[in-house]
DNA sequence: TCCTCATTTCAATGATTATTGAATTGTAGG
DNA sequence: CCTACAATTCAATAATCATTGAAATGAGGA
């Protein structure tokens, strides 16, 4: 990923609207949510929601698609993928010490509120 | 880590100046440089340097320590970490497909620049 | 103490960014 | 074709952020 945009992408997340929006979407799923239901949900104005879903769209952090009437938006799992990878490059650049830790935070392999946390 | 928290680490990194300064120091390592020298790096003028210097810290992205007549900057590498495991928490909750690429894509185990790539 | 160097603080200016409400585009159904 | 609805675009305003240069702080050395 670009330095450029990953900068686009931490300017995306640095605002609280935004960021409520991908939280939001990522909990979705694929599935993803119409604008509309996006507006409702994080309370703010439709002319307002569809500004920042534009930010987003632009960031690489969502994407849209038409159904019927409605605009889906959906979080683009391979953009903020790419934007941790950016980061853990960064960071782990000769400090492999900084990512393991990070990765047990993340709680990302024990699988939440299940019985068993690795095979 | 708290939202609030993280989006004034997104924030802090998505200019460029301090984007640039984050990784020159995390290129540094714990050794850190001086205000003085990462202001002539970056090429940006001291009060410049100092007005993001003082952003950095308080976003926890860097940490300050006096040494003689300077002050020295170095990365805050438990303040990347959290972000790191803030920004997986959010994307890899119930999506741990996308962790796995994001590790491999930040080639965090192979040694960079070695000639082995694993043990 | 006096002088110098390193950095920060301050006030002012310019540049981005967020929010609002009205007007517009595009889709579907009667 | 006309109406209703979903979402976006637009222009204006308010708010936040970045940059600059001058002045202040603080640490050492002569």
């Amino acid at each position: 990923m670009e330095e450029r945009q990953a900068r686009t992408a931490f300017a995306a997340l640095s605002q609280e609207t935004r960021l409520r929006i991908v939280r939001l979407l990522v909990q979705a799923g694929p599935e993803g949510m119409a604008a509309g239901a996006i507006a409702e949900a994080v309370e703010v104005s439709p002319s307002n929601v569809s500004f920042h879903l534009k930010d987003l769209e632009h960031a690489g952090m969502i994407v849209p698609r038409r159904e019927a009437r409605s605009i889906i938006y959906s979080a683009d799992f391979t953009g903020l993928r790419d934007l941790i990878a950016f980061l853990m490059k960064d960071c782990c650049a000769g400090h492999p010490e900084i990512c393991a830790p990070a990765l047990a935070a993340a709680q990302c392999k024990p699988s939440t509120g299940k019985k068993k946390a690795r095979a």
